[in-house]
DNA sequence: TGGCTAAGTCAGCAATCGTTTACATATCGC
DNA sequence: GCGATATGTAAACGATTGCTGACTTAGCCA
């Protein structure tokens, strides 16, 4: 019984993306202060060590987590969103197939960790995605009604929000246990009600 | 100049109420395991040990702050819930006259420690609150459609959470400063969409 | 193949955490 | 007024935290 496993092959660039990983797993669904250093190393299969190493620290890590969510954010839910798949788009993201590999990583985005430059980044990614939603409702800054359209969209936004806080955290059903297709009833109602031109 | 403040009067049941009185402010601001007794004692101007003294554990504080503010929404939001209200409602706990005093008290419920028991009393107070908000948009337990109605109050209910959250954690213009009237618009449309019968 | 550098390991630092214990003193019934 | 007891204080405990430095070893190129 050869129980001793196989070190891995030395690779910077896969140790990195191993701890990021784990860093958006644990972040995201326990929060920054609850989370240990230690944790994450465990959950990577790495050296605790290599986490200062690679990200100089572990506001340095949640950084680069955040950062990666935007990216990530910034591909998938591309330019072209249109007000009709809005409510989909919320949905697979609450329940959908990333969320079998990345769950709930919009969490990422709530999680604060007190720093200001972590701060800023989580604002900016918000703020854009708050704009990308209202525009595909038709919305644009010199509308006389830009105020009101822009509140509707954050809004919106909240509720996509507070529907992956309420699922991950609780057990509320039918919430909790809600699929695709359940959600996507209400949730279709309520960007008709609050986007729709 | 008599710097030396005066001690304040010995009176178990006062200082109780200090430290609790702090705690549900941090637990809420900055969350569970980010908040340490000792900044609950400072605020409270207390001595830490007494934390343990009137509730036994860092745990034990969290659960009484959780059933207060259970009492609390038990007693404020009623029986006497319309659906026309609702929206209103929402608004006036978001930005309302006690969120001066206890500002954000929602996001206690969405606040995890990780204890067992103070979740259990997490999910029944955020129950029966789901149910309540059904029950003003005449939903019934017996009604055919019952679950997808359930389910539309908690979304509703993670709308309120989410602007919450949003708007603790954030600056998001315009919602960070967006007032009660600001809020209760596209409220009224968003129940109107998802409870109305 | 030998050696140099990058990659990973190990042990332990100082600080802070929740908690406890031993002690001081205000408060109140008698 | 006196003593019993509830109330508050002070100091420290062990455990855990993020982090660091010195060390070992694998990988690659000349």
């Amino acid at each position: 019984m050869t129980d001793t496993a196989a070190p891995r092959r030395r690779d910077a660039a896969a140790t990195r993306l191993l701890l990021l990983d784990a860093a958006r797993r644990r972040f995201a669904a326990d929060g920054y202060s609850a989370t240990t250093v230690r944790d994450i190393a465990e959950d990577a299969g790495v050296n605790v060590a290599l986490i200062h190493r690679y990200f100089t620290s572990k506001e340095g890590l949640f950084e680069a987590c955040l950062t990666g969510v935007g990216d990530e954010l910034g591909r998938t839910a591309g330019e072209d969103l249109t007000l009709d798949r809005i409510a989909h788009d919320i949905a697979a993201r609450l329940v959908g197939p990333h969320t079998a590999k990345h769950p709930n990583q919009i969490l990422l985005l709530l999680r604060s960790s007190g720093d200001e430059r972590a701060e800023r980044i989580r604002q900016d990614i918000l703020g854009t995605f708050a704009v990308r939603l209202a525009a595909a409702a038709g919305w644009r800054a010199d509308l006389p009604d830009a105020d009101q359209r822009l509140l509707s969209a954050q809004v919106t936004l909240a509720t996509a929000f507070g529907l992956a806080v309420l699922r991950s955290s609780t057990t509320l059903e039918p919430l909790a246990s809600a699929g695709h297709d359940d959600l996507v009833a209400p949730l279709a109602r309520l960007v008709n009600a609050l986007l729709k031109p």
